[in-house]
DNA sequence: TCAATATTAGGAATTATTCCTATTTTTAGA
DNA sequence: TCTAAAAATAGGAATAATTCCTAATATTGA
């Protein structure tokens, strides 16, 4: 929680770059393996603590789902996203801007101050239907 | 996913019967330490197998969030919860049923079929808005 | 009562993530 | 440009949460 100064890092640079690429929302694992290519030598210690910065400065944002590692989004606008119960898919959901403002700040009741919301939608992606069907 | 046919296990109730006790969604460490005290040599691993189970059967859910154990609900109808960022703490919300009627089947653009969605909102809880003031 | 099958305890194994340390890189200022 | 302080790194060890394994036990339906 420090003020802590950040210097430049090819790596952390990479790092971003990559993830922006991507609409997938890698894990750190699948970020390692990609950014590697470029930074042979790159250590997924680095890639973890720097997926951490880039989380607490705001540049990215770091998604939980169940039962699956962290995944990582570099879009940190106001959006929804939807998950494979079946494959674990992260997908984006393009919803309403309506409902974006109908769920993004709510009334009262709440045991604290709200800073933001996250939802998240699951179900089985179609894909995963397709192959059942 | 095989359908198996359950037995029944005490430890599988005592676990259930605890977690209806709480409202505060424990983790399977917390409920563990509790249940043996009435079932001393139960184990770690028959939490969490029988944990797995109940949210199969539905009978409990499974939240998972950002940087802490996987925490474990009793109520399986809508509600939201509200997560404190500082020290991690889960709350039930009690919303408006208006706005839980709001959120809760969206309409289109979705890559999968939709089966639920989970909303978590998240700030600073009361306790630890004291304690910085 | 019996046999099939689910469940258990206990601990080993796995997975994701964080932490540690010696070295390297970046930066701001003289 | 040179230098010293601070940040960042690679590599690997350590940790934490969770799952998996196995032999023994409990439950079930016939």
């Amino acid at each position: 929680m420090e003020a802590v100064k950040l210097k430049k890092s090819k790596q952390r640079d990479a790092i971003l770059a990559f993830l922006k690429t991507r609409k997938d929302h890698p894990t750190a694992d699948t970020i390692y393996d990609n950014v590697k290519k470029d930074i042979p030598n790159i250590s997924l210690g680095t890639v973890y603590r720097n997926l951490a910065v880039l989380t607490e400065i705001g540049e990215i944002q770091k998604l939980s789902f169940d039962g699956s590692s962290d995944r990582y989004d570099p879009v940190t606008a106001p959006h929804c996203h939807f998950r494979c119960r079946n494959c674990g898919s992260v997908y984006d959901v393009d919803v309403d801007p309506d409902f974006l403002n109908s769920i993004s700040l709510p009334k009262e009741g709440f045991p604290g101050q709200v800073e933001g919301q996250i939802t998240v939608f699951y179900g089985t992606c179609e894909k995963c239907m397709d192959q059942y069907s």
